[in-house]
RNA sequence: GGGCGACUAGCUCAGCUGGUUCAGAGCAUUUGGUUUACACCCAAAGGGUCAGGGGUUCGAAUCCCUUGUCGCCCA
């Protein structure tokens, strides 16, 4: 089929993508093969794609494909997770513009609207991933809500709970009092923000509530004592004062009361060293439940425990005449009231860090709420082990991470797993009284019955007796099952599938979810499967701009992933991705390397209309620099093979695909399709056709991981195929061995080409002129490549000689001297200063590497190879000194 | 405040257990090219005290100490 001179990539890539997903080389089922598995980061089900989605399938993409190419069954599982918070925020925010409340709304029905949203917007990002030409197994899309998977995470809830693994706690959690609900730390974004610090003044009694006779504060004698705080409005919320037992300053002050401004309140003056004696007044205020470390104070000291705050953060009825107003707002109003009241000594600014919500933006409030909780402890030991002990068998790249990694399992914390959200499983577990204890945790409701009355002996219980915990379970409890959940695995432990295909092999993830998604899923797999969930993890860098901000969509500065491909091709935005984004380095993404991968497109793509054009000849026979073309494109194609699976295992994609872009734009296109080109309008012979043929495939082969439309749609113009000669589906190239040599001598010739080459140019020598050339052979060098240098810079002919040639210009290759007889246009002073620079700076040389050589510390000390390879240089530097000498001689 | 990591050409980065892969790659820049595959191209050139200082060594971008700057994670 002729082929188009300008790449249609859109047409190209619709039609490809059709044919592949038509011939179902994208599913897998187990069979004999090897298999190679790879569990896609279920991206939010509602979310579009941006550049590190983009990024990291990618680089999945490169991997399966070259899997598949290996002969191994690739599977590669694609899915969505249900994002409780981010969803949930959505169908809020969209239901409020159409009027309505969610708290109008039952549970039923605010779960309708968001399988609504979902069915609408789901799967939009799997769309977007086929136009950048991801192998998926669509037949294998999952989703973290769907039934079996929801299935499976209550099996696991319940048989954690029977191990005594999850509990339920009364713990300060982070709440974001906009989406109402509780984050997890790692949700939780530190920001420095400009504060105050508010300083107010306590009035203070005895222990019998008599008023002291005379006190001290700070300042000398006073009626107070003063306080700093940066938030004023939880005066409401305070149940002691707490002071430093080793504070001299506040002796007095032992077993005394103080009076909470405005609210009046009678609270206890404790002591514990907790307290900084050097911030602030060096008297603390104590609001248990706001605050985690005044709660364990108040713990240590059984303090009262009052809340002031409804779930949207705006003040309960302890708030007095503020209750109703939002904290912010009551924060400026009582600074006020306390001023007018003489409460407040002063005010400094005072920069302090504040939590915001990853989700909301909101300020965090902490706040004590009844939680479920995983216990880490054990759960984690087998973890640890299996990435940082002796024999590990799970592998992180780059490397530099396990250490992120230990410092974060080691010190690790609860997993606080209920989310008091409607969006999501469910907790299933189910009230049937109003104590802490009255409840039982089973899969279904009948379960549940069948406990409760077993628990209560009360065998008139009916389901109608139990309430189910509103809450609803964090994402990540979903997809921390995702590598034995997909393959069903939970359910039915015995399937073919998940024996087939766990453990997967490698997981491909950005380092800002080693902790909330990668650490977990190891720990499941551990304890589900007994054995890891993949074998290597590559973690990927952040996609940021130019001003090396991290692309997101808030701040709009990611470009859109579809237009990036219209515009570059499919192929093109996957090459640009990975030219520079090494593993774990962060990318800073720049559209012109999007250029550059079309581009490289476009080279191969007019490389393969240059072989295209020719006609053969069958009955010309093959000219011999064609044959050295060949022998020595063919070694140098198997070199650089060993390169890039060296690459591979390092998951070093972007050195392997750097490897293939020079392998295939310098030495095939460049140098060896150059070589074989037939003169103008003439024809090939059939064996170096042949040959070319053979290699372009390989080539193609090779490419294909990172460039798959392209070269799909090349290998259908050689040749007429069928769909089991599909390019996606054919045979990565067999190692062969390599003939070390003649890439030597390539290397040496062209050296000498690239000589002649700077002649022709410095005196204006049109190409089709043929030119006499000389050589004195000091070096030995083969002549391996003198056909391909006749016919590279059109020579006349390789005239071995043995003296210099007279009126000629000159160059050297090492000790070998090159002459082009020039006549009359030879400018002897220019020659002579040529070489005696080149002289000057050879006997520099020489004398540096002898310098090195009397060193008798060197020369004892150092190896032997070492020693061997200075006294080479010696001598190259000694031949290369006698040649110049004697052409000087010659010259003058 | 604690931990981890980085700093190499204008930019993005490679450089493994010190020594011919030791100062590299790609891009960008400059210069020159209408060679009928490709200007999304070809040929060439310039450009770095390897963050600063100190040490170990015959020898340091590489190992150690120290200072500085930046990033990430955790309080």
């Amino acid at each position: 089929m002729q082929i188009p001179s300008k790449y249609d990539a859109s047409q190209v890539e619709t039609k490809w993508y059709n044919y592949w997903m038509k011939h179902n080389y994208f599913h897998s089922e187990p069979d004999d093969r090897e298999p190679y598995t790879i569990v896609i980061p279920p991206p939010n089900v509602t979310g579009v794609l941006h550049m590190g989605h983009m990024l990291n399938n990618t680089i999945q993409d490169v991997l399966i494909r070259r899997a598949r190419l290996q002969g191994k069954n690739a599977c590669w599982v694609p899915g969505t997770d249900h994002a409780s918070i981010a969803t949930e925020a959505k169908v809020v925010a969209k239901l409020k513009e159409e009027g309505i409340d969610k708290n109008d709304l039952s549970r039923e029905e605010f779960l309708k609207h968001a399988w609504d949203w979902t069915h609408e917007y789901g799967g939009v990002i799997l769309e977007q991933l086929k136009k950048l030409g991801c192998s998926c197994d669509w037949d294998r899309t999952k989703f973290t809500m769907d039934g079996d998977m929801s299935e499976a995470v209550i099996k696991v809830f319940v048989d954690l709970f029977n191990k005594g693994l999850i509990y339920r706690g009364y713990r300060m959690v982070n709440w974001d009092p906009e989406a109402k609900t509780t984050l997890s730390d790692e949700e939780v974004i530190y920001e420095e923000r400009q504060g105050n610090l508010y300083y107010l003044k306590y009035k203070i009694l005895n222990e019998d509530g008599s008023p002291p006779d005379s006190y001290r504060d700070s300042e000398g004698l006073g009626e107070a004592l003063t306080i700093a705080t940066t938030r004023p409005e939880t005066i409401f919320g305070d149940t002691a004062i707490c002071i430093n037992p080793n504070d001299a300053r506040f002796k007095h002050l032992k077993g005394k009361k103080a009076i909470v401004p405005i609210c009046n309140r009678v609270i206890p003056i404790i002591e514990d060293d907790y307290v900084d004696m050097e911030f602030g007044t060096g008297c603390l205020k104590v609001t248990p439940a706001h605050d985690e470390n005044d709660k364990n104070l108040g713990d240590k000291h059984s303090l009262m425990v009052v809340d002031i705050f409804n779930d949207d953060a705006s003040l309960n009825s302890f708030g007095l005449h503020y209750q109703g107003k939002d904290r912010f707002v009551v924060r400026k109003e009582i600074t006020k009231e306390l001023e007018d009241k003489g409460f407040l000594v002063k005010t400094e600014s005072h920069i302090n860090k504040i939590g915001t919500s990853e989700r909301t933006k909101a300020i965090i409030e902490p706040r004590l709420s009844d939680q479920w909780f995983l216990k880490m402890e054990d759960l984690v030991k087998p973890a640890i082990k299996a990435v940082l002990g002796e024999n590990s068998e799970i592998k992180l790249f780059p490397k530099k991470f396990e250490n992120t990694y230990r410092h974060w399992m080691e010190n690790i914390r609860d997993w606080n797993i209920s989310r008091q959200l409607l969006w999501g499983q469910q907790i299933p577990a189910y009230y049937y009284g109003d104590g802490k204890e009255d409840f039982v945790v089973a899969e279904t409701i009948d379960d549940a019955l069948k406990l409760a009355k077993q628990k209560t002996n009360n065998q008139q219980l009916t389901t109608n007796n139990l309430i189910q915990d509103t809450d609803a379970l964090d994402t990540w409890f979903s997809s921390w099952l995702w590598p034995i959940s997909v393959f069903d695995g939970i359910r039915h432990p015995e399937n073919k599938d998940i024996k087939y295909y766990y453990p997967t092999n490698d997981l491909v993830t950005g380092p800002d979810i080693l902790f909330f998604w990668v650490a977990r899923m190891i720990i499941a797999g551990y304890e589900y499967k007994g054995e890891k969930p993949f074998e290597n993890v590559y973690l990927t860098g952040l996609v940021r701009d130019k001003q090396r901000r991290k692309m997101s969509k808030s701040l709009g500065n990611s470009p859109d992933a579809l237009k990036l491909i219209e515009e570059y091709t499919a192929d093109g935005v996957r090459v640009g991705l990975l030219l520079s984004s090494a593993a774990g380095n962060d990318l800073l993404f720049d559209e012109s390397l999007c250029q550059q991968g079309k581009g490289f497109g476009n080279k191969v793509w007019n490389a393969y209309r240059l072989v295209d054009g020719w006609d053969i000849d069958d009955t010309i026979p093959q000219p011999n620099s064609s044959k050295i073309a060949v022998d020595w494109y063919e070694s140098k194609f198997q070199k650089m093979l060993l390169d890039i699976e060296d690459h591979f295992s390092k998951y070093r994609l972007s050195d392997a695909l750097m490897t293939i872009y020079k392998l295939i734009f310098d030495d095939f296109c460049g140098w060896f399709l150059e070589m074989i080109k037939p003169e103008y309008q003439k024809p090939i012979d059939a064996k170096t056709f042949k040959s070319a043929i053979a290699i372009f495939e390989n080539n193609l082969k090779i490419m294909h991981p990172f460039m798959p439309f392209l070269t799909e749609d090349i290998w259908h113009y050689i040749a007429e195929r069928t769909p089991e000669e599909a390019l996606i589906i054919s045979k990565w190239p067999e190692p062969k061995s390599i003939n070390e040599s003649i890439i030597t001598e390539f290397e040496f010739a062209s050296e000498v080409i690239s000589g002649i080459r700077n002649i022709r140019k410095q005196k204006n020598i049109a190409f089709k002129d043929a030119i006499a050339f000389s050589v004195i052979n000091n070096e030995k060098a083969h002549a391996t490549f003198d056909d391909v240098i006749i016919k590279l810079v059109n020579l006349e002919g390789i005239n071995y000689v043995s003296e210099a040639v007279d009126g000629a210009l000159t160059f050297r290759v090492k000790s070998n001297e090159y002459f082009v007889p020039m006549a009359g246009s030879v400018n002897v002073e220019e020659e002579i200063k040529k070489l005696t620079d080149e002289l000057n700076y050879t006997e520099g040389f020489l004398k540096s590497v002898q310098n090195k050589l009397s060193n008798e510390r060197f020369v004892a000390g150092a190896p032997e190879q070492v020693i061997a390879n200075e006294r080479k240089k010696e001598a190259d530097a000694l031949a290369k000194i006698e040649t110049l000498k004697t052409s000087l001689a010659s010259l003058g």
